[in-house]
DNA sequence: GTTGTTGCAAATACTTTGCAACTAT
DNA sequence: ATAGTTGCAAAGTATTTGCAACAAC
């Protein structure tokens, strides 16, 4: 499978030290076009029945550099499993997980986002990044 | 090791459907006296230095009994660590985790959590629970 | 006595790692 | 040429599970 050589992925190899290789390009690809949120597993079996040839061992490789270079977005669900979602647009938001359907609506709120810097300030500290998850039922 | 029933515990258990057991209350016992997080390794090999007899698995299921019934709250590390806390004076925080030392500190904004509803109610959601943690580093 | 509970070890789920073969530069 | 990268399978980590012995009721 071809594949074209996204700039953005050359700059934060190259920023990291690492090199441009054909696995670590089909990797953000893949993850790329995700519409929603997708596990290691699910990123490395469509790679594998696209006719790439990259490895689990690979897949994981590669998300911790995305992750680390704001390209990917890990969310972590707290019962052991981990999604993952591009960062395109670079815009920040959290998460609200619906408790009967499964259902993950993305939310943003300028309020909250202010009001969590103030938190960690009065305490002496500035916030690195956060993990906010709101797990929800549907009103009656 | 000898431990006084809790009545609390045995409430919790009966409204379960559970029986009332020594390793029951021995983890109950372990955990309530904890000043720190803890994960569940700590709390079994805590126990076994103690000469309680309780298995892993055992501590396991029994924190999930104590989790779902509001007895101790599970934290979430982000990284697959989970720690466990006592939940005596039932009251809720969220907690912020230094990324250069590794304390954490607990805290509880009221503000926050109407805000939080809120943007639930906002999407047709009550919030059940939720997850807030903040990595921070200190200021300077 | 009956049914729930326990401990054990094996299984699971997810992720990481050592290493020899391979590939980008 | 050489140093980083890959795939594989094994190891690791945290937790769960099946089952026979056991304990609570």
């Amino acid at each position: 499978m071809s594949s074209i050589k996204s700039q953005h992925l050359v700059e934060v190899l190259r920023k990291e030290g690492l090199r441009y290789t054909s696995q670590r390009q089909a990797v953000w690809d893949e993850i790329k076009k995700s519409e929603e949120h997708r596990d290691a597993e699910d990123i490395y079996l469509q790679l594998k029945s696209n006719n790439h040839n990259v490895s689990r061992a690979t897949v994981y490789r590669t998300i911790d550099v995305l992750v680390k270079n704001h390209m990917v977005r890990k969310m972590d669900l707290g019962d052991g499993r981990n999604l993952f979602e591009p960062r395109i647009d670079d815009e920040h938001h959290d998460h609200m997980i619906c408790l009967d359907t499964g259902k993950i609506i993305e939310f943003f709120d300028e309020e909250l986002e202010d009001l969590q810097d103030k938190i960690a300030e009065k305490h002496g500290y500035k916030v690195v990044r956060h993990v906010h998850q709101l797990f929800v039922k549907p009103i009656k």
